[in-house]
DNA sequence: AAAACTTCTTGCCATATGACAAGTTTTATT
DNA sequence: AATAAAACTTGTCATATGGCAAGAAGTTTT
């Protein structure tokens, strides 16, 4: 697990939120770079985490294990989301989801601590964390409302669209619960797009 | 809008969490009784509401209105249950969500910086606010879960065991997108129970 | 009390999706 | 390379749920 060592994706994520050099310099240490292998677990369920992430590359999953036994998977995870389990970081309440490697995954935590601490003394990262917080907040929201609202067919599509890579690395069953679908009903989605 | 008027009901909120009579002095001036109309609105979409709420009697509901127009319920709120915007009170984002009262309604108030200082002053208030915060927002997590893994038919069970008087009270229509279905299909779920 | 709405029920039929099981292809293990 | 295991596809059939429309019941407005 090293530190710091050439931030250049985090340079990245800063842009365009009119964050200075000299913030810059408060902020990037207080990242730390880490990789998980595949299938290694970032999260599970009962645990406390104080830390959360921003993905460089890779893909994650959250799943939860529901009464009669389904893996449900609640989240899939690509470059550049931010992975945050929020009962954790907000009321240091235990976690009732599973956060796990699809793929070897390098990403970029911090601690809580530092969080709040920038959060309260730098504005404009105040600005852009909230931006992407509220951001993956309410893309969770929106799902909700796509299993509700939208035909399986339109939610792979969207899928595809938003995050195209997901197709190729992840699992069918894992894209089919996310989906609220067997993977018997989105492989035959997937034969009848392709034509 | 009186302030402070007989809250035996928050006596009954904060029993059984250890908090002291003094410390329910300090607490207790911070909530105000507000009452709201039937359909008057509570938060509409858009709005940055910096106070949340405990329903002492009444019910409402959180909608919101897709991209085709489909006006979609979110949750359904009895009495107890806490009522709260997390982009709101969290990072003082717009929320997204249109928070309406079904019925004549009466709740206790606090405005989030009194949240605040009691959350990191009283220990005890903390804990019994984690437990109310944490449990409503994996009451929604279950219940995106539920969309997924059960039948209609049992979610509609669910809702009839934890807040039967919703029924009672809530129009079927609002009833139906709660669950995720058709008003047409809750009305033959109902008859098939009722024999 | 009548009229106008809104809410709820019911019938008929269409369709999206699930269940199960048998193959096929791909990936991992020895 | 051989074998085992996992991932994916496809067929047949069952079923949960939706769409639409008509009517019944309940509420609100005048």
């Amino acid at each position: 697990m090293e530190t710091n060592t050439t931030p250049h994706f985090l340079y990245k994520v800063f842009a365009n939120s009119g964050i200075t050099q000299a913030e810059l310099d408060v902020i990037l240490p207080k990242y730390n770079q880490i990789t998980f292998e595949k299938n290694e677990y970032l999260l599970k369920e009962g645990q406390v985490e104080k830390k959360y992430w921003f993905i460089q590359t890779g893909f994650l999953r959250s799943y939860i294990v529901d009464t009669e036994g389904n893996d449900i998977t609640f989240n899939l995870y690509a470059e550049g989301d931010v992975v945050i389990d929020y009962p954790s970081i907000f009321f240091f309440a235990p976690t009732r989801e599973n956060i796990q490697a699809l793929t070897d995954t390098v990403c970029w935590e911090i601690d809580v601590d530092s969080f709040q601490e920038l959060f309260s003394t730098v504005p404009n990262y105040r600005e852009q964390q909230k931006g992407l917080l509220v951001g993956s907040y309410f893309a969770l929201k929106e799902h909700s409302i796509s299993l509700i609202a939208d035909q399986a067919k339109d939610r792979y599509l969207k899928l595809l669209k938003d995050k195209p890579h997901i197709i190729q690395n992840v699992s069918l069953k894992h894209i089919a619960t996310y989906l609220g679908i067997t993977d018997t009903s989105l492989s035959r989605i997937r034969k009848e797009i392709m034509q």
